[in-house]
DNA sequence: CAATACAGTTGCATTATCTGCAACACGGAC
DNA sequence: GTCCGTGTTGCAGATAATGCAACTGTATTG
């Protein structure tokens, strides 16, 4: 007998039921969100959990090292012990390395912000910034997340995944974030049409009304997406004139730096 | 002010009782220390837990991305989570950025592998590491964990902390890796005086056989102990000469990167 | 200066989740 | 074929987490 495939309890887990490890990943996730450091009740609040489980599951995230106490006023900021485990990770990621140097001269030739992502499950993550002579900050900036629907770079990524990754990214639900926020699946779809025959994506005011971008994917040497960058700059600073500059070279970059990855050319999806 | 006046139930959990939480965070570390890819039943087997349960929070780390499924052989290894929570963390420590090319500076007029080193609790966290021309691989890669008492980076902080860290540290035991490694309290006391007195510390053969180190600490601003620099190098390369040539150096950079970080000398414990 | 409000922590009884077991599916070795 | 080993799942019992209420300490208020 085949026990049918009914969907069970691992399953549940993985669809983000309550588990109390998925609680302190949450609890995790908003401390490292917040600019600043996070009370227990702050925390308590935005997770509708009760202080008192905030505060235990926070005793053992510190005893680990995974969320330090600022020492002044006791509230909460990410952990040494991330940085230990990440930065091994970060070290054998070549794209990290290969791609610093041109995000430099990027950011030179632009004069504006050049950045790099990581694709993570349904959104690119920010991971290298280069700011840009007269450019805004924290646009870009490292341990941002972008979600796919309306950043270049999350555009840039979703566009080169399978199909099931764009199902999954509009079972989210497609939030709007600024009036130009593509919401509908079909024009979503068809933007993502428009990114791959192009081989850069836009982002004007979508995400964060006063910035736009331009980015473009790159493959490592068995033709899969690992990363995209790109080029970041005030709203107003984009026209077609400046699309028309600044898109080719962000496709060189990223062809490049592709290249010294080992990428010859043939894309397996 | 923090008087605890009960040893209560929390402080059960701060000293890393069996707590859901507390196992996750131990498998995660798991995952992160080992080479390879890693099994959910070798995993089991390190935790002394049960193959399932191990497999049900791998189900909902993975979900979270924390860890990720090797296409192929469908075991484990870190996931891109951490770097989204990592990299901001790393981007906002100003000792990295500013020591990177004192580190590049180090390995080429040392021609040995210079590195970075955080503390965390109770041992030094490498993060940042530059080779030198002929140097060992692996040593002092990112994400290394060096013991306190037994490594030059972990002596150098050790030697600058309180002494309620370096109880910490004894009550954790001195373990033993080689035989010239300080297992003894009062030892390594000594050992500690002498690193605040001559300015850095050693470490030959006490952690690993072959390999020799010297450190020295980087105070921030404020005068807090933030890190630490090194220069690695295989046994055989230390001598008397070689510590008197490369002490220098190491402590060199070491106040040049703290005075770059705004330190100006006065010494908060 | 008391009165008040809020943050953070803890003990305890209840409840809900997790564990361990046993069984199963799958794959490889012989 | 059998015999390992790995990974996953359902289930009932074991265990750890929860929510409450109470308490402390620290701001904020009148």
């Amino acid at each position: 007998m085949n026990s049918v495939k009914h969907p069970p309890s691992a399953r549940d887990r993985a669809r983000g039921e309550v588990t109390t490890v998925q609680r302190a990943l949450n609890l995790l996730r908003i401390v490292g969100a917040s600019e600043r450091p996070i009370g227990v009740n702050e925390i308590a609040r935005r997770l509708e959990q009760h202080a008192s489980a905030v505060s235990r599951t926070l005793s053992t995230l510190e005893h680990n090292g995974f969320v330090e106490r600022d020492e002044e006023t006791g509230r909460f900021v990410l952990g040494v012990e991330l940085i230990a485990l990440a930065s091994r990770l970060l070290a054998e990621l070549d794209v990290v390395r290969v791609a610093r140097p041109y995000l430099e001269e990027l950011a030179e030739s632009t004069r504006e912000t050049a950045s790099l992502s990581l694709w993570n499950k349904t959104e690119a993550i920010n991971i290298e910034h280069v700011l840009g002579p007269g450019s805004i900050k924290h646009i870009a900036a490292p341990g941002r997340r972008n979600p796919a629907h309306c950043t270049a770079t999350g555009k840039a990524m979703l566009s080169q995944m399978p199909g099931s990754t764009l199902e999954e990214v509009l079972a989210l639900g497609l939030e709007r974030y600024t009036d130009r926020t593509i919401t509908e699946g079909n024009a979503l779809e068809r933007e993502l049409r428009c990114v791959r025959e192009r081989g850069y994506a836009l982002n004007v005011g979508e995400f964060i009304p006063e910035t736009a971008a331009i980015a473009a994917v790159i493959h490592d040497r068995r033709g899969r997406v690992v990363a995209a960058i790109a080029v970041t700059m005030p709203v107003f600073h984009f026209t077609q004139q400046s699309e028309r500059q600044l898109a080719p070279l962000v496709m060189n970059a990223a062809a490049t730096i592709s290249r010294r990855l080992g990428h010859h050319g043939a894309q397996t999806i």
